[in-house]
DNA sequence: CCTAAATCTACACTCAACGTCAGGTTTAGG
DNA sequence: CCTAAACCTGACGTTGAGTGTAGATTTAGG
């Protein structure tokens, strides 16, 4: 598959992929001949991976300190202390962000059920 | 309070709250005489909820539209159906980000508990 | 009263994460 | 064989979220 294709499947533009590439973030599994692109079903799964991840809150370089860890095979992974650090900072984020996930849902129906009763109200009178 | 005080407080930059005002974030109580702004523990309030807010995701612009909500008085809203929208909307993203969060932390447990084996059998070795 | 610290405005600059544009090459289909 | 569509690189532009700096003013403490 070309960078079209892959852009079109992904939600991303051809652009934004040719700038994960720099970053280290997914690489073509082929760059034959005159230098087109050619990927495979995991660099989609990468971009994937990589837009969930950003939806989280990463930024782009704290994705490529992890990314790997959703393709490599394990025993390929260097530095495994040093992931092993970052993965437990992220997770204690998760955790704090998961509380504040939850209290800001709290909040929203309360605000969302204030809403309503103030509309209805308007409306009434 | 002055500004001094307050960007101490908050944990953020004169500057960043300065920026902050002409995005209709906060406002000084008071601006008397020389121009000095003077505010009150709302507007350190304000400054944490928006700091809260970003840490889940949120644009300055989206925090604008909702800011008002935790601190205006219930009635003086303006464009509630407007304001409704958006929380609506918000919910339903925080609803999907809980859940990617969710896998997103299982996945980290998991990995975690793979690296302090790789770890461990690198050592014993 | 005087000076150092705090504050003011305004403009410029940075950084991440892209998007746009220009000019050139390549490939697939009629 | 030819041309339109897809691709390439490189340079520059943009947006969001600030940070830096300069020059002027103000205020508080000795």
């Amino acid at each position: 598959m070309q960078i079209g294709e892959l852009s079109d499947r992904a939600g991303v533009s051809h652009r934004t992929i040719h700038y994960y590439e720099r970053l280290g973030l997914v690489q073509p599994a082929e760059r034959e001949g005159a230098g087109y692109r050619y990927y495979d079903e995991t660099a989609l799964r990468r971009l994937e991976k990589i837009a969930a991840l950003k939806r989280l809150g990463l930024s782009l370089d704290e994705i490529a300190a992890v990314i790997d860890l959703y393709f490599e095979d394990a025993s390929g992974i260097r530095g495994k202390v040093k992931v092993l650090e970052i993965l437990e900072a992220q997770l204690t984020k998760a955790n704090a962000q998961l509380h504040e996930l939850a209290t800001f849902k709290h909040d929203l129906e309360n605000n969302i059920a204030r809403m309503r009763t103030l509309i209805t109200e308007a409306k009434r009178k």
